[in-house]
DNA sequence: CAGGCTCTCTACCAATTGGTAGAGAGATTT
DNA sequence: AAATCTCTCTACCAATTGGTAGAGAGCCTG
């Protein structure tokens, strides 16, 4: 059974706003890219902006369910946030399609506040709350877990920008990886940096 | 004498291009902005892709000059790169807007190879050059300039995109700095995460 | 005052945008 | 075979897009 025409739109609609933009991506552009007519793709979805939260949704939804699906693999601690933030930047931004679409999320206007609710801060909301769970099991530092979460949120996508630009520039990923080794460039900055020996 | 209509628009458009990107910014909107009428936009540029090469031309000439108004400040080796990592900084990537703009220059198609060319790379030689000038010196360890300075620029870009998302995300910028404050994010996370005293 | 220059305007235009209406093909159900 | 459902199509549409043509106001120079 091949890929349904749905989800053929959906891929395309994903890289297309993933790389280009929601602007900049035309329903007709990426028809023709499926060698469809914008008028199959608003068959299955009311509007543009419904195909670019169907996306979401889908994104949305893999991401929610990292927590659940390795909180049962029997790591604990630091060995499972970092699993966690393993999967979570494969899956989310390790591409740079995936790390477009959620810089396209993350401005403002791009989704209603209600699907912004619906959708998205669930996914913090799971989270947190795992985060929150971590502590009382004395697993993790007691500390804010909003706080913890942003951080690494950020530094997910902070990483995954370096990266994006690395590839761009088209040096070959020699200091890809997670936010482990995150220090590993750091210290190479020092290390080329400093005269002597 | 007040701002002249040339850089009123050049001001408006680096703002919006910056945090709408190209493709959601319509000459309309940014006229009407301005209370003029975008025709005038087009009395002083040819096209909205010019007023978007100008935009690049202007921060490029800006990014250009901090090589030598900093090399004249006496400063040698790691403090001088230091010193210019923290101009560029926050010059170019700082602010939401010009962060961008950074952006808006990465993606693909988005300048000419011509523009790319004469405006952007130009930046980089400067930069690439004021690097090797320090290791021929004897100032900085003898390295790769190129792979060196790949280094320094997505490091700025990620330190700047976790900020912005910290700023999105409405934490006040307690974390805020230039690469020589990453360390401290690692540092936080780490004492986050571990367990224990 | 006359002529030209600088600037902003009104009036348009062709192309593209997201979206609607509805016909028709093909398979499935009755 | 008739009716229905699923899907993709042709044919449009109003609105917006970037861009052009050219009038006219104000100002400086002769």
């Amino acid at each position: 059974m091949s890929e349904s025409t749905r989800d053929r739109i959906l891929d395309a609609a994903l890289h297309a706003f993933g790389t280009e933009g929601f602007a900049a991506t035309s329903l007709d552009a990426l028809a023709a890219q499926l060698g469809i007519r914008k008028q199959t793709i608003l068959y299955y979805f009311p509007s543009k902006q419904a195909v670019f939260e169907a996306v979401i949704d889908d994104a949305a939804v893999d991401l929610a369910n990292v927590f659940e699906s390795e909180a049962s693999r029997g790591l604990v601690g630091l060995d499972q946030v970092e699993a966690i933030v393993r999967r979570v930047f494969r899956l989310a931004v390790a591409q740079p399609e995936l790390l477009g679409l959620v810089r396209e999320v993350t401005r403002p206007g791009s989704l209603s506040a209600d699907r912004l609710a619906t959708q998205v801060a669930p996914v913090f909301g799971r989270a947190r709350k795992f985060l929150q769970r971590e502590m009382d099991a004395g697993h993790l530092r007691n500390s804010d877990p909003e706080m913890l979460l942003l951080s690494l949120y950020s530094t997910v996508v902070g990483v995954a920008t370096e990266l994006e630009v690395q590839r761009a520039m088209g040096i070959p990923p020699t200091l890809r990886g997670t936010v482990a080794r995150r220090q590993e460039l750091t210290r190479f900055l020092r290390a080329a940096l400093e005269p002597g020996s």
